[in-house]
RNA sequence: GGGCUCGUAGAUCAGGGGUAGAUCGUCACGUUUGCAACGUGAAGGCCACGGGUUCAAAUCCCGUCGAGUCCA
């Protein structure tokens, strides 16, 4: 990036000096012209523990502090999202503040909520999870405070000038000595977009970073920039992204060891107590430790075997071994990784988030299944639940939409779950550690890898337990390298945007007027044909609903004054309406006459509003956790997927059905309105957007039966217009998902009378009543079953009668049976095993619709495998079996007699050997 | 969204083409004042479901359903 970028007039009027860090060499600026270093890790060590350089502040009041000073410098406070990305497909966790404003607004399709604005984001990053705790300064959860302005070519809000002058103020308005700021210039590349930057720091610790979104990949006439590679164009649109941390400007604040005594203390003496250990924080010695440990940690990247540098590092500092230091210091990182984590899991779940085994789902898992074990290893017998509940209150309750008692019914089903895992896990290493034992062989890599893989079995437990058994296990220090590699190796196909294609044709061609909207319950209208290709035609206005969130797009006719052809697809490519149509052509200027078909339409329509009423119905049963995470109408029956942490019960169903059902008898308005983007999510919270987020600044707003959501599909006038709802059956999708399968109106009338048909003709076949039907099954798969046994105790009946009729030769001192017994084969195997149980050998064959053989020999001589082959292969068949017994058959029964006379031979000679 | 593992008796699991097994639990009888323990015996299996291959499938192949787990 150019030097220019950063020649501010800002930093002039200041007095403020452009210099050179001696260190890494990096360009920054300074009030202070004695200055040589940066201020950054890993130039300059963190000074500022045990001096703090602030006003000493809390999480609550430096974000107060924070929120109001924007205020009164003109900006608009915005309350947070939620950590759970939902308006997002390529992010689960809200991992910035600017995360909030993407894609739509900083793509500039939609305005901003408030334009400058401020706001403080929890954010959640999982990236650094083994440095958390270890590093002093690492966490999963923080939060971003941020103050944004989005200028336009029409609008200029404020640019790097007034930013940093406004973040300068900030600073002096909680106690910092400006004289101590630097800014180092260091230019910004993420997720599509670039910019100049500053990284605001000071007493050695970055505190904020001033991001000037200003170019983008999109190709525009001005010149572009080549960055690593990339070539990045000017935006019409250019955005100041500012972040600050606010568990960083806490920690300067109190100038604490690590961040975590400064920004959650309460809970980390609390758990140091429930983990027996002293508060060390009293102890000047520990102290001393932790800071050191601190620092040096602050000045390195401490992933993987950097930490036992880090260890000597600090040891040598204090002169005590690396082995005591770690003693002493490791106990007390899994308690701040604890505290950390149950922070972020009071964030992840009371935003509503359910683990599972798939997407953010998978994410809050990783984290519970994290701090279990640490709870383990600290022994804390305190249950997570209670943890999180702490932690939630030390948040606030308010600030989260999920009840509190399903936050802890889930910590404990987790709990649980985990235990199992553990104990199941347990059992399989045992397993298969005595396996290698047995073999005096080295557990291999390969079991290792898919103990971790398939059965979630942590590779140093693996050791524990192998190591119990008394097998070797050898473990990589690699290993979840390994592991990862052999994941890396499928890759994703692009998808294909069969819409994108049309984009440019479409941009000359005016947004089509939704007529579909105002009136939902017509089915005619006419209409002009604006633009004609590939067998889209565009018109001016339409009836005709297009393919959107999660609704079938609506059919019909097309007719002109030339030809009349078939509506079988619509589409919506941005404000532009495409009807895809067949059996004949239009032409640009046509009056057209549109009629959608009726039924197809309605029963859309039913569904659709059938799906907010089950919803609302949900909720009610279930507890408000209840999100939709994702749904499909269709004509027939539609299918709504919610998110819960447990399976619905047969009875929950028909609770929610006949809630649902009583929805539609109150026969309630269905009101649609369109209201101001950032009034609607104030009002209604984020929940309206449970499927997907809509662009556009205003949204158009429905409201079915106490269900409020962002909806942009085609309604029923009022609920009773559904007229029936019927669920036909839950699914459990995945860990954390249901499927709720439906159907409504005319649909759930054919669907019952598809059920009463399937009753009827069941009991026809039975003859009886169909209330009797249940009985009557019952009845007879018991009789099915006790006869069967009946049989196999005849069976073996028959065979106790065969032997005694059985008579055996004597062939050189052993009794050989050879016969015919007309018998089924496993009736043959019995009988013929009895014989050889004694010594004897038995060839003994049956005829059903084939010949079956058995052959056993309780002779070493006599080798039933290999004379059975030669037996049935007379037969036309093939056989096979052990030396001791073996079966086969063939279908020649005439030659039955033969193969028995040449099994007689084979045995002779065999024993005559 | 992708990968992997697993579905066998009430529970936990062996068996991995050739007669369905073990341990615990249950029941009965015996020993015992009673319990525990022990002994003897019994009951208990659509080997998840549906196709295919084979003379023969719990076992191999394909699909479905269910459970678990790793990763993005």
């Amino acid at each position: 990036m150019l030097e220019e970028e950063y020649q501010l007039d800002y930093f002039k009027e200041q007095g403020m000096v452009r210099k050179i860090c001696r260190s890494c060499g990096s360009a920054f600026w300074t009030r202070d012209s004695a200055r040589e270093i940066c201020g950054d890790a890993p130039c300059e060590p963190y000074n500022f523990i045990g001096e703090p350089v602030f006003k000493t502040h809390n999480l609550d009041t430096m974000r107060e502090a924070y929120l109001s000073f924007f205020e009164k410098q003109g900006h608009t406070r915005i309350e947070r999202y939620p950590v759970a990305a939902r308006w997002r497909d390529d992010i689960y966790l809200t991992i910035a503040s600017i995360a909030d404003f993407q894609p739509f607004v900083t793509s500039g399709i939609v305005p901003p909520p408030a334009n400058p604005l401020t706001i403080s984001q929890p954010c959640i990053r999982l990236n650094d999870l083994d440095s958390v705790g270890r590093s002093g300064r690492h966490l999963t959860t923080f939060e971003m405070m941020a103050h944004h302005a989005f200028n336009t070519p029409s609008e200029e809000i404020y640019w790097k000038d007034r930013t940093v002058e406004l973040c300068d103020q900030f600073i002096a308005s909680i106690g910092g000595d400006l004289n101590k700021v630097t800014f180092k210039e260091s230019p910004w590349i993420g997720g599509g977009n670039a910019g100049p930057s500053v990284e605001v720091l000071i007493g050695g610790l970055e505190i904020a970073t001033l991001v000037f979104m200003s170019l983008g990949r999109k190709k525009t006439d001005q010149p572009g920039y080549d960055l690593k590679g990339e070539m990045y164009y000017p935006m019409k649109l250019r955005i100041v992204d500012t972040g600050y941390g606010l568990e960083r400007l806490v920690w300067a604040s109190k100038g604490s060891p690590t961040i975590y005594d400064a920004v959650f203390p309460e809970m980390v003496s609390h758990v140091m107590g429930a983990a027996g250990l002293s508060h060390m924080l009293d102890n000047k010695d520990y102290t001393r430790i932790l800071s050191l440990n601190a620092k040096f940690a602050g000045l390195m990247d401490i992933s993987g075997t950097n930490l036992f540098q880090l260890r000597k590092k600090v040891a040598a500092a204090i002169d005590i071994s690396p082995e005591k230091l770690d003693r002493i210091i490791t106990p007390m990182e899994k308690v701040y990784a604890t505290v950390d984590h149950t922070r972020c899991l009071a964030y992840m779940l009371g935003d509503c988030i359910v683990p599972s085994n798939v997407r953010e789902g998978y994410l809050a898992r990783l984290v519970i299944r994290r701090t279990l074990r640490m709870l383990t290893d600290l022994r804390i017998d305190e249950p997570l639940a209670d943890l999180i509940e702490q932690q939630t209150r030390i948040i606030g309750m308010k600030k989260f939409e999920q009840d509190i008692s399903v936050v802890r019914e889930i910590a404990e089903r987790e709990t649980e779950k985990y235990a199992s895992t553990l104990e199941r896990g347990t059992r399989i290493v045992q397993k298969i550690a005595k396996t290698y034992k047995a073999k005096s062989q080295r557990v291999p890599l390969s079991e290792i890898i898919t103990l971790y893989d398939s059965h979630g079995i942590q590779p140093e437990m693996i050791k524990d337990i192998a190591t119990k058994e008394g097998a070797v296990v050898d473990l990589p220090d690699n290993f979840y390298s390994m592991v990862a590699d052999m994941h890396s190796e499928s890759k994703k196909e692009a998808e294909v945007d069969t819409k994108a294609k049309y984009d440019e044709r479409v941009q000359g061609l005016p947004p089509t007027k939704k007529l579909y909207y105002e009136q939902s319950s017509d089915i005619e209208f006419e209409a002009v044909v604006l633009d004609f290709f590939d067998g889209y035609a565009v018109t001016d206005q339409t009836l005709f609903y297009p393919e959107g969130g999660g609704q079938p797009a609506d059919t019909g006719t097309m007719v002109s004054a030339e030809s009349m052809v078939r509506v079988d697809d619509v589409i919506k490519v941005g404000e532009v309406i495409l009807h895809h149509i067949s059996g004949g052509i239009l032409q640009r200027g046509d009056r057209v006459k549109g009629m959608v078909d009726e039924e197809r339409r309605w029963s859309l329509m039913r569904h659709h509003t059938a799906t907010h009423i089950i919803l609302h119905a949900a909720k009610e049963v279930l507890g408000a956790h209840i999100h939709q995470a994702g749904a499909q109408k269709g004509a027939e029956s539609s299918r709504m997927d919610l998110r819960h942490f447990k399976h619905i019960t047969p009875d929950e169903l028909r609770r929610i059905e006949t809630a649902a059902n009583r929805l539609i008898m109150a026969n309630q308005q269905v009101e649609i309105s369109t209201e101001d983007r950032t009034r609607a999510e104030q009002k209604y919270g984020f929940s309206l957007y449970q499927g997907g987020v809509p662009p556009g600044r205003d949204l158009r707003i429905v409201k079915v039966a106490g269900d409020i959501e962002a909806c942009a599909g085609t309604h029923c006038r009022s609920t009773g217009e559904v007229g029936v709802i019927k669920i036909i059956r839950v699914e459990h999708i995945q860990d954390g998902i249901e499927r709720i399968e439906f159907t409504a109106g005319i649909a759930a009338i054919y669907y019952m009378q598809h059920l009463e048909q399937i009753v009827t003709s069941s009991a026809e076949a039975l003859s009886v009543q169909p209330d009797n039907l249940p009985a009557t099954v019952n009845r007879f798969f018991s009789e099915w079953k006790d006869q069967k046994k009946e049989i196999e105790r005849m069976s073996s009946k028959v065979v106790e009668l065969e032997m005694q009729s059985l008579v055996a030769e004597s062939m050189d001192g052993i009794s050989v049976v050879i016969k015919r017994v007309d018998l089924p084969q496993k009736e043959l195997a019995q009988l013929a095993s009895s014989v050889s149980e004694n010594g004897g050998i038995a060839l003994l064959a049956g005829v059903g619709e084939t010949v079956r053989v058995v052959l056993a020999s309780g002779d070493s001589r006599v080798n039933a495998g290999e004379i059975i082959g030669q037996v049935c292969s007379l037969l036309g068949g093939k056989g096979g079996g052990k030396p001791t017994m073996a079966q086969g058959g063939g279908p020649d029964v005439g030659q039955i007699d033969l193969a028995l006379k040449v099994g007689r031979e084979r045995i002779i000679a065999a024993l005559q050997e």
